[in-house]
DNA sequence: TTTCCTGATATTGTCTGACGAAATCATATG
DNA sequence: CATATGATTTCGTCAGACAATATCAGGAAA
């Protein structure tokens, strides 16, 4: 799936009665702790530690796990349980290959469809944020933000279908990898990424929105090849 | 998420044994049986008449659900159960639209990088084999072609996670909503779309490839376009 | 010492049974 | 006919059990 796994009630939420199952309460707790960093890439997931440590059942445990693999967050070993997913260079960028053009057309339809103003300015509010968080910030905040942010840009352009589609919780996953990994100029050029997607969407100019994609994720792969072979898995 | 439920062994698999999981083995069988019409979208999915129809206990057959749900191809409502998710017009429209730059990226990468002529090849095979299911096979078949022919056609490119985001199985749902309610010639358009593809993979020709695809998809919006209102779910 | 085999332990995969919560259905009542 | 009420169904969750498999520790052999 591309993911779908969102913490709060939101449009692919399991319930609508805003009322979150066991499973799903424990998913969203994992993504969180991946963000934050609790979690790190390839750590080996022990049914007994995290049954007792969500207070919950096993059997809620593994549909919550199921879900995760699904989504590309864990892999499942058959007999020798999950792990956190750890993403190799070239997965890492195959992921950003993918994930370009669904984030090029949310930023085309953000641009087009926009329904009006006020949602144009918490798109930028919220690149203003991810600015302040970067100096300032947790590094789970950071990435809850940046999360926050391309779910409201795809809510913008109102395709249900892309925001199903986009992998953000498993780019969620390669951030987590490498956010700590990264320099100052680096986080900056990351963060001001996003302030230029939002002053495009807000300026209703979908082509530029578009440019102000590609040229972000262009940063982004820049900054993948400048960071040391350590930083993946497998060399 | 994209999806990621293939029945067979596959590279998303959740073991590399070969052995499928209970509730892997459920997923597949449901999503074959929503292929072959046996189960149709809308439907109520009671975990009683499943377990003892699939011969396992719920709570592997909940796994398996979650799984489903994860990739969009069952809604789960709390309390009220599992059902084969239905797309009305807009989400068809809006799945085109999010699949089409992906399929594009598959297309270039496939006819790019395209390992040897034998791949290739077979990908002009399957193109045949779905001119000749239109024609004389069951709807199952045309549909399991059809899946097969993108699958390899992902493969080809090597990009891993376009297959984990391309969300296939969503479009195996609305392609068994479709299937039956088309004319002739939407069906011919249809199967000659792939062979366009193939053609051009065969060629390496990636622009060719690209402007294929975008033809198939044009193609489809018009079928869409054609069709009554009862085809899809709150008219 | 190092390597390989073997058994003990740990962990997962799966099933069964149980119970409360919520939805659905059937019935009675106005 | 509409509505309220109780019975039934179905789901969400848990606890416990057992088999299958992987992992690890210790001993035997080279």
């Amino acid at each position: 799936m591309g993911q779908v796994l969102k913490e709060k009630s939101s449009p692919d939420d399991n319930d609508n009665t805003g009322k979150l199952s066991a499973s799903d309460r424990v998913a969203g707790a994992i993504l969180q702790d991946i963000r934050s960093g609790r979690l790190v890439p390839g750590q080996h997931l022990l049914e007994p530690e995290l049954t007792s440590r969500l207070g919950i059942s096993r059997g809620s445990l593994r549909e919550a796990l199921k879900h995760l693999a699904a989504a590309g967050i864990v892999d499942l070993n058959r007999f020798r349980g999950a792990y956190i997913a750890a993403l190799d260079r070239k997965s890492v960028l195959d992921l950003l290959d993918t994930l370009e053009p669904l984030a090029r057309l949310a930023a085309r339809l953000a641009a087009t469809n926009c329904p009006n103003d006020r949602a144009a300015q918490r798109l930028v509010k919220s690149a203003k944020v991810l600015e302040d968080l970067r100096l300032s910030g947790q590094r789970g905040d950071y990435l809850n933000e940046r999360r926050r942010f391309y779910d409201m840009m795809v809510e913008m352009g109102g395709n249900v279908e892309l925001a199903r589609a986009m992998p953000l919780s498993r780019t969620d996953l390669f951030r987590a990898q490498v956010e700590t990994r990264q320099s100052e100029s680096q986080r900056r050029r990351h963060a001001e990424g996003y302030a230029k997607i939002a002053a495009a969407v807000q300026a209703r100019d979908a082509a530029a929105a578009d440019k102000a994609v590609a040229d972000h994720f262009a940063g982004t792969r820049k900054t993948m090849a400048e960071l040391p072979a350590e930083v993946f898995p497998n060399g």
